[in-house]
DNA sequence: GCTCTTTATGCCTGTCAGCGCATTATGGGC
DNA sequence: GCCCATAATGCGCTGACAGGCATAAAGAGC
């Protein structure tokens, strides 16, 4: 393909582009909202579970839902007065799998790195 | 699968995977360091090249690259008093390419959504 | 309509990381 | 050996954001 190809991420990516996808990872990149994220993998959560499951503040809970659900990670529905919210997209899960995949392999091969000294 | 299961992300994850995935997609998060990977993506560059291209303070790209380097997404040689960084890992690029695809996708779903009005 | 429960938001603080400047360390070329 | 170019680091400033507390908003049930 040429230098100007149509291929998004072959030449240099617009400042735009790379805005977004640093703010998708900037995301991820919480160990809070990783956390939501895996619980709501189970199935639907009212967002009192979620504040058990993690223990932390519903203002936080609530902040970080908000901005899993702009993202379109999450999405919530009512149920009575209480909001059930759940995973929307599994594309996080996918990435997640990836990137583990390779930390495993960066810990094995360091560990031969380390025997064959 | 059972509730304690193997699979890794299908039960609850551990804090310690939860905060390696995080740090890892922090090293996204931020459009410097994606910039950088970007250009290195076209091939091995040296650091004034890099900071040419991009603009940083030459503390700023040493800095950057000395944590890409950590994680193992670059790596470098010497060639006679320079240092020749190039990109170590395809992940990134799929990773990227796979958070692109679903920013479109969203943006087309609410194109049409508009329209639909 | 009012009340009570659940969720969202305003405010505050602490922490962390980006970023540049100035300096130090490192390594080639003489 | 010394000098010079290049890369790494100490320091400080600043902005962003996590996270909790207190309050406001929203909506179900009566």
């Amino acid at each position: 393909m040429g230098p100007s190809g149509a291929n998004p991420l072959s030449s240099q990516p617009s400042p735009q582009l790379l805005d977004e996808l640093s703010q998708f990872f900037r995301l991820l990149s919480e160990p809070a909202r990783l956390q939501l994220l895996c619980h709501l993998k189970q199935g639907p959560m009212d967002v009192a579970s979620l504040i058990e499951a993690t223990g932390f503040s519903q203002s936080h809970i609530s902040r970080q839902l908000g901005q899993l659900q702009r993202a379109g990670l999450v999405g919530c529905r009512r149920d009575g007065v209480r909001l059930i919210y759940e995973a929307e997209d599994q594309l996080v899960h996918d990435l997640c799998a990836l990137v583990q995949t390779r930390l495993k392999q960066r810990l094995e091969t360091q560990l031969r790195e380390l025997e064959a000294v």
